[in-house]
DNA sequence: TTGAAAGCGCTAACAC
DNA sequence: GTGTTAGCGCTTTCAA
């Protein structure tokens, strides 16, 4: 319950012999209207680093102008032991943000605070990771704050970053079809989520398959089944000699289901999936998949929002980056060719 | 830039006519030195509502003596798309903590924090999850702060939550033996890492494979080695007839080495793991894992430390949770017998 | 080139 | 019962 002993900006001003407002001033590099005499300036910097000091963020962000801080929103619990590539574009992305002399500052954490909420300190923008829709940003939308929706719709003042599920199915349904595949399914996850991914690699499946005139084989729409139904419907009762999965956790699943039914993979079914995490590389069969740029996601993210809170009358922009055909064990021609 | 509009104490000071300190008061739920007239709490609610105010609880921290906040450390990056127990931890840690009427927070995110600082504002507890060693919480320690370290030895001065390796080493073991191994390896991460369960489960290998008798199968106290390596020296080399990984990340490379060294799993070779995490049970063979206490470390966390916050001069307590055996496909007799 | 003082949102000690 | 005021750590006017 004791106040946390950090060095406070008085015990700085204090130990170099000038004011609170002269330390801020070096600290913060301030040029406008201010100059420091050499000598002081080298006894406040002096006497920061002696204490170690390190001001408080949220509180100058109580006053400041600028605060250097970017709020990560979405962040409403720590997952489900299932990780997504979410976090790697997360990590990117704080990289990219420190190195333009931003903090990262993740809201405080409870299941009663909405999602999205922009926090209650003043940062100088946000971003929101895998927003479901357009309407889960409303408040942030509205708080005027400068904002990138990551991996998720834009809203209506923000920039945005997505994935291109659109060329990366097309690019799958390619890949399959050139090993000879006619019979292509899809497989949606177990459970429901609300994530728009959900939807739209179902539609981009859907006409990907009738782009290259081919049927798309039934059940591709319906959520809540399972793995095993899913596969066995499709190959038995559609003949399907290849399935595009979701993600990696229903490809698992697949590959699984597979073997209970006594199908070889690839021999007699392909399995690849969407999003190329571990440990998709180091299965039996190691999985072909479509990778997602994660890392990208991040670092983009980072490079739009800053242009929007440097260049505040800029148009926030969207860029939809490309998704990567990692070629595995898990697809291979048809048995029948 | 503009800051957030999120309304503040005194909009709903005056929209009810009455103090800021009343609205703290009514808000806060007073009781010492304090009541207020029905009507005027009403309108205060009701303003508080209207307004949807919700007070900033860094700014509390500033001058209140109880915050209701407790902070989470640890937390210097959002992982590296490989899953881990602890967000489940730290899930279960929220909501009873929420439970409580705490809220967690998130220090901000910064490579240049340091991993175990205590934050810089006041919070009433921290909870430092998967620390190392005890040197590493040695700022939080001497800050005074009640804290629970999860997962990782704890400090001086304060409570633990950690997992007993030890009895679920020699019950992997027991769990071997009884299906007629005598020649069981270890299989440590071919990656280094620095927490301490990977001497943990080493030294507690050794130590179980001791007290039954047997030998330790060279190779378990080796770092920096691939899974295939490993595997191939254990079983071609030594005879092993089983291997207990380090975790499931691991055992999915021993799965995989198996199949190209044309080892059958478990007819050939019995593998399983410590960490029962997905997809642990959906592969092929499905994995045998002595699972962590996930989310029951989170909930002792948030036990341990509401006890040292609610009765600051009780002692810290230390709690050494189970693991338990998951015995899946994995793990079978040895092929001679 | 620097300091004093006000103020950010909130709580707590002290009035009345 | 309720209001007034000081102060938490920091930045930013305004003065000098």
């Amino acid at each position: 319950m004791s106040r946390p002993s950090s060095p406070s900006i008085s015990q700085v001003a204090n130990r170099s012999g000038v004011s609170k407002s002269t330390v801020s001033r070096v600290l913060n590099n301030h040029q406008h209207n201010f100059s420091v005499k050499d000598a002081t300036r080298r006894r406040v910097l002096a006497a920061a680093a002696e204490l170690n000091y390190r001001p408080n963020p949220i509180v100058r962000s109580l006053s400041a102008k600028r605060t250097n801080l970017i709020a990560l929103l979405g962040l409403t619990d720590f997952g489900s032991g299932i990780r997504g590539g979410i976090e790697l574009a997360a990590n990117a992305l704080m990289h990219r943000l420190y190195a333009d002399g931003y903090e990262l500052c993740v809201n405080v954490l409870s299941p009663r605070e909405p999602a999205f909420a922009p926090p209650r300190w003043r940062v100088d923008g946000a971003i929101a990771i895998n927003n479901h829709d357009a309407q889960q940003i409303d408040a942030l939308d509205r708080s005027g704050l400068k904002y990138v929706t990551v991996n998720g719709p834009p809203g209506p003042h923000g920039a945005s970053v997505t994935v291109d599920d659109d060329a990366g199915t097309r690019a799958a349904v390619h890949h399959l079809r050139t090993l000879g595949h006619r019979c292509i399914a899809y497989a949606p996850p177990e459970e429901y989520n609300l994530h728009d991914s959900l939807h739209r690699r179902r539609d981009a499946y859907a006409r990907a398959m009738d782009e290259v005139g081919l049927a798309a084989v039934p059940g591709y729409d319906q959520l809540g089944r399972s793995a095993f139904d899913t596969l066995r419907s499709a190959v038995r009762d559609h003949g399907a000699t290849a399935v595009i999965a979701y993600h990696d956790q229903i490809a698992i699943k697949l590959l699984r289901a597979a073997a209970t039914l006594n199908l070889r993979v690839p021999h007699d079914v392909s399995v690849m999936c969407f999003n190329d995490l571990p440990p998709c590389g180091d299965l039996v069969p190691s999985l072909t998949a479509m990778a997602l740029p994660n890392e990208q996601m991040g670092e983009q993210a980072a490079a739009l929002l800053l242009e929007q809170t440097e260049n505040p009358s800029s148009d926030p922009r969207h860029v939809k980056l490309p998704e990567r055909l990692v070629i595995r064990e898990s697809t291979a021609p048809p048995p029948n060719v």
